[in-house]
DNA sequence: GAGATGCTTCGGCTACGGTCGAAGTGTGGA
DNA sequence: TCCACACTTCGACCGTAGCCGAAGCATCTC
């Protein structure tokens, strides 16, 4: 029964605890150092080199040298998108990591999904964008709405711009967390930055969870808001 | 960094060969005994036999008693769904199985996606579809178009009764070997399922790969025309 | 050049997981 | 009742892959 591609190969990669580790740590979207990655993976840097070289042989990450650093990063967003859709799943069978951990709650309130907003927040921003015609969504797909540019102008994001990439404007991502799509795309990746770029966020040191201030928590809140505070 | 849902877990269940082998066996939507599904995999009944039980400890599978036979299917569509996913992420990197065969192009030309069309002929049925606004795309989502509920009526689809299921009436679905979306959900099985009825199209026996006959072909093309033979 | 730092390669150890033969359980049919 | 068949469990074997210590490159700093 040898039909199509081989999914075993890429399961195997990432069926590694180690490697699972480490890649779950390249979903903050930032690019780490072997030397990183190693500690993300609780092993030794020896190890976790020939764990590198396995998953670039792979083609799920890309290096970049520099100086004496190596930097790690996931070859592009499909990987991402990839990782994420899998812990969608392994979340809705309850395949958890066995505790939980004090630091889960402000994972799922807010967290980086390689390079946009998800969590919590990363739902309810997508709702209420399209709750006020920001963005149309029809089934699982999402595009600029009628009212799309003007909002996005004032957060101060020229769509124009972004849509000279060839990258999609807007994706949706289903969040492991809230069962529930986020915005992704080079929208998605957009409004994060700008909200690291205002001073309304932050990342947080060896964790992909995403920290508002108190002031940038108010403005976010404000700006999205959601007209049913409970959801179906 | 122990964060989120454990990937690893469902990574390692996929990552074995044999496993991975019975698992897309599977996706032929059809229920399977554990004495055929050993023969997919390569292995004898013994081991084939741990590997289910370990296959439906993490629900992937589910299993139905009958008889002196156990019928082993997918669990349900989201891990049908997220075997193509990574079968197309596979294909798109190269991650491809050692020798083509020759049952490929069958392969590539139409095969059961669990429940419904995929391949060339899967692809041309929706942008049909779409070209005729039977059904409306977004993004990268589906919903059920103006002129949809006619069209299928005349298939002999009843999509008010279809919309009685909880479950999703359109769903894109990435075609790994086209690259391209296909149609999913409740109306992609029961267009299938129409195009069985009809004595159109059959499943062959121990692969995936879906035989339209010569009359069922032309009537498919026929039904599903494209404008432009090639596109972008 | 000398030394520190970041990373890779080598070699050898270990353990886990896949594998199958053989025996055991349960169901159906004669 | 007896046997055939479908499948599971047990036990033992084996290979591979993960792991780390030590040594080897490469690059930067002084």
């Amino acid at each position: 029964m040898k039909e199509g591609p081989d999914i075993a190969q890429i399961g195997a990669l990432i069926g590694d605890p180690a490697r699972a580790n480490m890649l779950t740590a390249l979903m903050g979207g930032k690019a780490l150092t072997a030397t990183e990655l190693a500690a993300a993976g609780g092993i030794t840097l020896q190890t976790a080199s020939t764990h590198l070289a396995k998953l670039e042989a792979g083609r799920l990450l890309a290096q970049r040298k520099q100086g004496r650093h190596r930097y790690f990063t996931l070859a592009d967003d499909a990987v991402g998108k990839l990782l994420e859709s899998i812990m969608g799943f392994a979340a809705g069978r309850g395949h958890l990591r066995h505790q939980p951990g004090p630091k889960e709650p402000a994972l799922r309130k807010a967290r980086v999904c390689y390079d946009h907003l998800a969590g919590d927040y990363g739902v309810r921003m997508l709702d209420s964008l399209v709750a006020t015609g920001a963005i149309d969504a029809v089934g699982d797909g999402l595009a600029i709405g009628a009212k799309g540019e003007e909002t996005f102008k004032c957060i101060g994001i020229d769509v124009a711009d972004l849509k000279a990439s060839r990258r999609p404007l807007c994706r949706s991502c289903l969040d492991w967390s809230e069962r529930r799509a986020h915005l992704a795309g080079s929208l998605g990746k957009a409004l994060l930055a700008t909200f690291f770029d205002k001073g309304w966020a932050r990342r947080t040191a060896g964790s992909r969870s995403v920290i508002f201030s108190p002031d940038g928590e108010r403005q976010f809140l404000a700006l999205f808001p959601v007209e049913t505070p409970v959801a179906a």
